[in-house]
RNA sequence: GGUCUCGUAGUUCAACGGAUAGAAUAAGCGUUUCCUAAACGUUUGAUCCAGGUUCGAUUCCUGGCGAGACCA
C-alpha cells in the first residue's frame, strides 16, 4: 500500500503540485499510536514546493488521496502530518492473505546468492564463556535471518588451535597432571571432567607456575642477584628501577608490570613451552600426538556446549591448517605494488590515503602476522565455495580496525567480493561488577550459565506451569526451551553494536520484555486454537473490525519489511523488538475480548484467524532468533 | 600521544532528522463465576554540558566532560 501511494504520488505530481517531485519528498512513517491513522505521510517536504502552510499542503494532498486511492477510507491532516486511514476491507484482505501464506514474509529459499557467516572463534584452551554466547547466538540468528530473506548460507567457525598458548596447556598437563594407580594422567574419562574444562584447567595451572617462577626471579633481582640473567635484561631492569623514583603510584605499578614481563620471559617454564612450539612446528610425532589428543578432548567438550546451545556449523576451519596461508598473496601483492618493503625486509601497506595507518603484513623474518593469515583465509574460502558472494564475520568490536584494514587490503588486491564482506561487530558483555576478567575469576562460564537458567526455568515452571500429561522427558525439554529461550532473547534484544550489561538475575526473569513472555503467549494461543478446533477458512471481507484487531493486523503486515531490514543491517534486535510489540498488542486484545467463547460465528472466526496468524508469525520470528516456541507451558 | 565507539527515567533497553522521547524493571492501586494471571489496566520518573546547521535535533557538525576499545 505504501508503495502504491508512493508511486501514485510520483505520477500525479505535475498535476497535483504543478511540478515534478523526487523520491526524497515522499516520506512515510508509522502513525503514532495515539492518533487516528494507519500510515502517515510527512507533509513538510512539500511545504517549500507549494509555498503554503503545512496545513494547506496537507489538505491538498488529503483531498487528492481520498479521491484517487482505493483502499483508503479517509485522511486526517494535522501538524504537518497526513494520517491516512485504510478501509476495513483492506485490512481484512491483508489478514486473509497472511493466513493463507504458509511462510508469510519469507523469501523463496536460495533465491539470493550464497553468504558465509562466521561466528564463534574459540580458543582451545579456554572453555566458552558469556562473551562467546553473545557472539554465537548473534551469528546463528543472523544466519537464519539471511536464509529467511532468500540467501544460501554457509555457517562456519574458526578454531584457534595452535600457537604458544596451546603449548602452555599441553606442557602443564605433562608436568603437573597426577598419575593414577593405572599409570594414567588425567583424562576426561578418568576424571569425568568435560574435555574443554580439563584442558582449561591446565592452562590456568601453567599460568600459576609461571607467576610463581617469575616472582622468584623478581625477588632475586631485587636482592641484587642477577646470575643467570643476560646483561641486556639486567640493564633494562635496573633502568626501570631507577625510573620509578619520584613517580606516582600508578606509574610505578606500570613499571612493575614491565619488570614482571621481563621476568616471565626469563622463566624456564616459558622457555619449555616455546621449545614445544618449535617441536610442534617441526611436526615432532610425540608433541603432535599430545596436541591431537588434547584438542580432541576440547572438541568433544565444545560439541556438548554447542548442542546444548542449539547451534551448529556447516564448515569448520582450523588455524593449524590456515596459519601459513597468505604469504604467497602478500608476495604477489608486493610484486604488483600494492605493498612495499622496508629495508629490514618487512612488508607493509600504506593506507594513509584512506585515512588509516601503515600496517605490517609480513614480518622481517618472513613470518606471518594475523593480517597475513586473514588475507589468505578469506581468499581460500572463496576458492572452497566458488559461488560464494560475501562473508559476515561475527567478531567483537575490539577488532573494528583490523577488519577495516583487512577489507581494504582485499579490495586493493583486486578482489571484487571484498565489498561484500561485513564485520558484524558486537559490543562486549559487562557484568554488574564490571568487565569480565579471567585473571580475576569473574568470567561467566557458558555451561554453568545455561545450567543455571534451565534450573531456574524448572523451578518456575513447576510452580505455575501446566504440565499435566507431559512425560518426564517432555518436561525436561520444556525447561530447556524456556531457560535457553530466555537467555537467547536477553542477549539478542539489544542492538548488537552496543556494549551491554549482563545481569544474571534479570536474564532469567520471566515477566516483561523476556523470552518466556513471548513463549507463553505462543503456548496460550496454541491451546486456544486447539480448544476451538480451529480450521482456517476465508474470512468475510465486510466483517466489523475493532481497533485492537486492526492494530494487530497492522503489526502482522509489518513482518516482512522488519525481516528485510533486520537482514540488511544484520540485527536480530530489530526482529526481537518487533515480536515483543506484536505480542503486547495481542495480549491486550486477548484480555479485552472473548475468542473461543464468542457467540457470534463471524466474529469468532475473525478472532481465531487473527490468533492463528499471530501464532504463525510469532513462531517464525522466535525461530529466527533461535528461540523455541513451546506449544504449552 | 593518534584513531574509533558510546553517554536517554533509580536500573536495563527503544526511538529512517519528525508529532506529547517509548518499553521493561522497581514501588503503589486495581482486574479471575469466562479461552493458561509467566497476562491485562492504571499512577510516578530521563535525552552529560555549551554552541551551530534545520520548518523541526536524542539523532547531523564543532568544542568540552565522562566511559570503553584499538594502534604504537
Amino acid at each position: 500500500m505504501e508503495q502504491h501511494i508512493h508511486q501514485a504520488l510520483l505520477e500525479a505530481a505535475p498535476q497535483l503540485f504543478g511540478c515534478t517531485i523526487t523520491e526524497e519528498h515522499i516520506q512515510f512513517q508509522q502513525t503514532r499510536k495515539d492518533v487516528e491513522g494507519d500510515l502517515t505521510l510527512v507533509v513538510f517536504p512539500f511545504v517549500k514546493l507549494l509555498r503554503c502552510s503545512p496545513q494547506e499542503a496537507g489538505e491538498k494532498i488529503k483531498t487528492w488521496i481520498e479521491a484517487h486511492i482505493t483502499g483508503v477510507s479517509h485522511c486526517v491532516a494535522i501538524n504537518g502530518f497526513l494520517n491516512i486511514v485504510f478501509t476495513n476491507d483492506y485490512w481484512l484482505k491483508q489478514l486473509n492473505q497472511i493466513q493463507q501464506t504458509p511462510m508469510y514474509g519469507f523469501a523463496e529459499p536460495a533465491s539470493k546468492p550464497t553468504v558465509m557467516v562466521e561466528y564463534a572463534s574459540p580458543n582451545t584452551n579456554k572453555p566458552l564463556h558469556l562473551g562467546h554466547l553473545r557472539n554465537i547466538f548473534l551469528g546463528a540468528s543472523v544466519a537464519e535471518i539471511l536464509k529467511a530473506v532468500g540467501h544460501k548460507v554457509v555457517r562456519t567457525q574458526v578454531i584457534n588451535d595452535r600457537g604458544i598458548h596451546i603449548c602452555k596447556s599441553m606442557l602443564a598437563w605433562e608436568k603437573f597432571s597426577p598419575v593414577n594407580d593405572k599409570g594414567e594422567r588425567e583424562t576426561p574419562v578418568n576424571t569425568g571432567l568435560k574435555g574443554d574444562k580439563l584442558v582449561g584447567k591446565y592452562y590456568v595451572e601453567f599460568d600459576k607456575a609461571l607467576q610463581k617462577e617469575a616472582k622468584e626471579i623478581i625477588a632475586n633481582w631485587l636482592s641484587g642477584n642477577f646470575s643467570d640473567t643476560p646483561e641486556a635484561i639486567k640493564d633494562a631492569v635496573l633502568n626501570f628501577q631507577k625510573a620509578k623514583d619520584g613517580k606516582d603510584e600508578k606509574a610505578q605499578a606500570a613499571i612493575d608490570d614491565k619488570i614482571k614481563e621481563l621476568a616471565k620471559n626469563q622463566t624456564a617454564i616459558l622457555q619449555e613451552a616455546k621449545d614445544m612450539l618449535v617441536r610442534w612446528e617441526a611436526r615432532d610425532p610425540q608433541v603432535y600426538l599430545l596436541w591431537t589428543t588434547m584438542n580432541g578432548w576440547v572438541y568433544e567438550g565444545f560439541d556438548a556446549t554447542y548442542s546444548q546451545m542449539g547451534v551448529s556449523f556447516d564448515k569448520l576451519y582450523y588455524e593449524s591448517d590456515t596459519f601459513l596461508l597468505g604469504k604467497d598473496q602478500v608476495m604477489e601483492g608486493l610484486k604488483r605494488g600494492v605493498f612495499y618493503q622496508k629495508s629490514d625486509g618487512s612488508v607493509w601497506i600504506d593506507l594513509s590515503a584512506d585515512g588509516l595507518d601503515e600496517k605490517l603484513v609480513l614480518r622481517s623474518d618472513g613470518t606471518a602476522v594475523y593480517m597475513t593469515q586473514d588475507i589468505g583465509t578469506a581468499i581460500d574460502r572463496f576458492k572452497d565455495f566458488p559461488d560464494l558472494h560475501g562473508m559476515v564475520y561475527t567478531v567483537g568490536n575490539e577488532q573494528d580496525y583490523h577488519f577495516k584494514v583487512l577489507f581494504l587490503i582485499l579490495q586493493k588486491l583486486g578482489y571484487a567480493w571484498a565489498k561484500n564482506c561485513f564485520h558484524l561487530s558486537y559490543g562486549m558483555v559487562d557484568l554488574p561488577s564490571g568487565k569480565m576478567k579471567s585473571r580475576e575469576g569473574t568470567v561467566v562460564d557458558a555451561d554453568d550459565l545455561m545450567e543455571e537458567v534451565i534450573d531456574k526455568a524448572k523451578t518456575m515452571t513447576q510452580e505455575r506451569g501446566h504440565l499435566e500429561g507431559l512425560s518426564n522427558l517432555e518436561r525436561e525439554q520444556l525447561y530447556t526451551q524456556i531457560g535457553l529461550g530466555g537467555l537467547k532473547y536477553y542477549l539478542l534484544k539489544v542492538d548488537p553494536k552496543k556494549r551491554m550489561l549482563f545481569n544474571p538475575e534479570e536474564s532469567i526473569d520471566l515477566t516483561g520484555n523476556t523470552g518466556p513472555f513471548l513463549q507463553y503467549t505462543h503456548a496460550r494461543i496454541c491451546t486456544l486454537l486447539e480448544k476451538a478446533n480451529y480450521a482456517s477458512e476465508t474470512l468475510i471481507e465486510t466483517a466489523p473490525l475493532q481497533a485492537e484487531e486492526k492494530e494487530i493486523i497492522k503489526q502482522l503486515a509489518l513482518f516482512e519489511s522488519t525481516l528485510n531490514e533486520a537482514a540488511k543491517v544484520y540485527s536480530p534486535a530489530l526482529l526481537a523488538n518487533y515480536t515483543y510489540e506484536l505480542v503486547k498488542l495481542y495480549n491486550t486484545f486477548y484480555q479485552s475480548v472473548k475468542i473461543v467463547i464468542e457467540p457470534n460465528h463471524e466474529v469468532r472466526q475473525l478472532r481465531l484467524a487473527l490468533s492463528a496468524s499471530v501464532k504463525q508469525v510469532l513462531a517464525q520470528s522466535l525461530n529466527l532468533l533461535g528461540v523455541e516456541a513451546p506449544t504449552r507451558m
